[in-house]
DNA sequence: ACAATAATTGTGAACCTTCACACAAAGCCG
DNA sequence: CGGCTTTGTGTGAAGGTTCACAATTATTGT
């Protein structure tokens, strides 16, 4: 049926060598215990055979594939685009490959497909980015049968092994930021409510300002789009909010904001002071340039793989929730009232 | 060390159901010889037991792991990106899982080393999306060792096994739509020029001016970014460039471009028009919506993972490239001319 | 040169499945 | 009711590696 050359195994390697195929392992696994000699008598062999070890037997015997899976929800969204980008490279950093799948939702069923799909027992550790409710804690622990796994951008404050950043913090900065340059009203458009994220985001805004004794603006669930961002902006000038502040709960939605805005004749920033969330590549070149949020998500890659692999090498390890900070980044959407 | 439950095995579940391995063998693989009082006691001993099979053991056997895999050149940008997910999602429907590792560079080095970092023989079959030069087909064979592999957003015309968008049809269709709005001066900004699909595009604008007897304007090569195609559009001006229209490399680079001629009191597209490339989400939401093309990554996908699975299952299989087309997007960037 | 020790190499079992085949039981026909 | 087919189930080997340990060879000090 197929002519694809057989591939080499150990024993051929051994054979050609003229060693034990406990030798050859030795060479393949970097064993000190072999002389220099032999070593690059089987290193020869393994070249001219075009060797290359059979992970399956390999894994089957050291229990350990050298495999991380990442399942994520809303790979579409840059939050988790990100988190995944970053995440790959991390796992490569620490030798490790990434099987990567995407769900619709969160429920146990499709956590459980995507974890049975094929992965089965094949992976040493597994990441979820799991944005939104769904699937608790320990409902994960009995999906996973005992595989470490690590969630990325879940619920802040959970106990439950996992990396997140501070989405408060990060609210509470740009909220501040206005509230500095003088605004008194400011609205808000938060992402979809069942979002960990949003829902962070939109309580410390609306605390930020209770804080301070401002009475929270008009505030509007949307979907993280620019086009919900300038839906959800029409539909507030509509109803006759009145701001000089707009908190938006991404950049996206904030492009779409401003887009509504600037038809609604209102000037950014002079009129309307803008803030987004994410700090987007594009977000600098938006008109005006966006203030926002910037979240360094090469450090949450880097955080989520080590505490993953700790975990599998280390049982022991303690389950604990690691933040990292965000950082207000400050463009030319926002000025000083009046 | 570690307090995990040790995973049954498939014998243990023999055992407890009081047949042999094989008959949970054939349980588990839905073979339909096994009665069903048999299976009914077998499956309740795998959910007692909480039974899953060890993938390592079965493809140590069957020689399959129902696992493809993905390298990936310039993931951080919107063709790639769409590419992973839409390849993810259709390797997830065929039932196959899909390891996915980013490469910095399309040189043998960085593509054997994502190749051998771990998956070795693990994989059945691989995609490359490889959209700049780097190894040729011959290297690429050898380096995938007798795995099947097919590239995507590779060199139009290649005759590897391969799919592509059609690049060349994509921009003749926008500079045309240009031309026929009555524009006589367009310049170009495109993207890095070891990007097949930058040079293609770059190709076909500067053909379908010249197959209508018109002088191509300024070309600029940029970087894909925002930014890139804020400051080529500046030097663009700076350097005198006359143009009515601007058929600019992707929509990130129009942004920028949109955002320099702005700043420069040209409006957009009454002075200028405007035209991208991709049709990214936010594109209908620049100021003004941009016109601009768009690519099926969902259809790329799919047939990519559908071409690499028949390719797996028939090796002889012909090795072709498939290409599909894009669309043209119109929008407010563009208007007829004076 | 000799024992004692260290360094290197080999041996056989184990890991958990599937495969090809052999066997047993049940159903059918005349 | 005996031979035939069909259906269901078991057996033993194979797949390619690593592990624990045993065996061999080289090195060292005296």
């Amino acid at each position: 049926m197929s002519n694809i050359p057989k591939r080499a195994t150990m024993h051929e390697v051994a054979l050609r060598a003229a060693v034990s195929s406990q030798t050859v392992s030795r060479v393949i696994n970097g064993d000190v215990h072999v002389s220099k000699k032999t070593k690059q008598r089987v290193q020869r062999a393994i070249d001219e055979l075009n060797y290359q070890p059979n992970r399956a037997a390999q894994s089957l015997v050291t229990r350990r594939s050298n495999i991380l899976e990442l399942i994520t929800f809303g790979a579409s969204h840059y939050g988790p685009a990100q988190m995944l980008g970053n995440i790959q490279a991390a796992a490569q950093e620490s030798g490790y490959g990434l099987v990567y799948s995407s769900i619709e939702d969160t429920t146990r069923d499709s956590i459980t497909r995507a974890l049975d799909n094929l992965s089965g027992r094949l992976v040493d550790g597994i990441i979820l980015i799991t944005p939104v409710l769904g699937a608790n804690y320990d409902e994960l622990v009995s999906l996973c049968r005992g595989t470490p796994f690590v969630q990325v951008d879940i619920e802040q404050g959970s106990s439950a092994p996992s990396v997140v950043i501070d989405q408060a913090y990060g609210s509470r900065l740009v909220t501040q930021h206005l509230i500095e340059l003088g605004h008194r009203q400011i609205s808000e458009i938060g992402g979809p409510a069942n979002w960990f994220a949003a829902a962070q985001r939109t309580q410390s805004w609306r605390r930020a300002l209770v804080d301070v004794g401002l009475e929270p603006g008009a505030s509007i669930e949307s979907d993280w789009s620019a086009h919900g961002g300038y839906q959800a902006t029409r539909q507030l000038l509509a109803q006759g909010a009145s701001f000089t502040g707009l908190v938006v709960g991404n950049d996206q939605m904030a492009l779409g904001a401003m887009a509504a805005l600037t038809e609604h004749s209102l000037r950014i920033p002079e009129d309307v002071s803008v803030v987004g969330f994410d700090d987007i590549p594009e977000a600098a070149y938006f008109a005006p340039a966006l203030t926002t949020v910037q979240q360094d998500f090469r450090a949450l890659g880097r955080q989520t793989v080590e505490y993953l692999i700790s975990l599998i090498n280390r049982p022991e390890t303690p389950l604990h929730q690691r933040v990292l900070k965000p950082q207000l980044v400050v463009r030319n959407s926002t000025t000083r009232m009046g």
